[in-house]
DNA sequence: ATGGCTACGATCCGTAGA
């Protein structure tokens, strides 16, 4: 089984690009973000002419998440529950006997702003949340755009990024924090080349220097972790005609 | 050098992303 998280900033510009990568990658999973499309306008028919069953939580212009899968979705929840939030940024759903929760995390815009402030209170609400989902689904697959370098490892040039949102302390506490819940970066389960990320600016070529940060993960519970074989990010689709500025990260599970 | 793209919805520029 094949897992995908992928911020496609913008599903109605990147659908084409989501379809061929989905025929060529073979995903079981897929978590989009940032789709920026209200439910209505959800390409519905496109995406099960894919072969996909959908789930999604959309508004206009900014955020949005969906959550494709090959089989169809069960106790679907679009909030994280007892956190009023006007913004669509949670899809949750039963795919078979594992539970998957796709997420679009706060940005945070800077360090001591009034988004700052809501993205470390988004991501306590998360915590609490998930633990929840632990204790209730053993097989646990949390996967997006979480908005977090967690390492200095994770970034391009750690000096200047020091402090900085993405890469300040207390953010990082709080991925921390979800990784004590007894979830596992899938991605660094593996031997991983160097320099590795997943969202480059669109500004300066940064593509081009490998320019980027690795805020995109796959966090599986130990009954999925126990199962993963490999996890990796595709760069492919950020090398295409008016790419996403984030690229796909896959996680397999063995049967 | 504090910009530099891109998407969006509102115009012909502002907001947001990270």
């Amino acid at each position: 089984m094949k897992l995908a998280t992928w911020n496609v900033n913008s599903l109605k510009v990147r659908l084409p690009q989501l379809i061929d990568w989905a025929a060529a990658t073979q995903p079981d999973v897929v978590c989009l973000q940032e789709t920026k499309l209200e439910d209505g306008k959800f390409p519905q028919a496109e995406i099960e002419a894919a072969g996909f069953h959908a789930a999604f939580s959309g508004q206009k212009t900014y955020n949005g998440v969906a959550l494709l899968a090959r089989t169809a979705p069960r106790d679907v929840v679009t909030s994280i529950p007892g956190f009023t939030d006007e913004q669509k940024r949670v899809v949750a759903a039963t795919l078979g006997d594992a539970r998957v929760v796709c997420l679009y995390a706060p940005n945070g815009q800077a360090v001591g702003s009034d988004k700052y402030a809501y993205k470390l209170r988004w991501y306590d609400a998360l915590r609490a949340w998930l633990a929840d989902e632990l204790a209730r689904h053993p097989r646990l697959a949390v996967l997006g755009d979480l908005n977090i370098a967690p390492e200095d490892r994770d970034v391009h040039d750690p000096k200047a990024w020091e402090g900085q949102v993405h890469c300040s302390a207390p953010e990082r506490a709080a991925f921390s924090a979800l990784l004590a819940l007894g979830l596992q970066d899938a991605f660094r389960l593996f031997e991983q080349p160097e320099k590795s990320f997943s969202w480059w600016d669109y500004r300066m070529m940064a593509f081009r220097r490998n320019a980027g940060l690795r805020i995109d993960h796959i966090l599986l519970s130990s009954a999925l972790a126990a199962q993963c074989g490999a996890c990796s990010i595709d760069k492919a689709p950020r090398k295409l005609e008016r790419p996403s500025d984030h690229t796909p990260v896959v996680a397999e599970l063995r049967p």
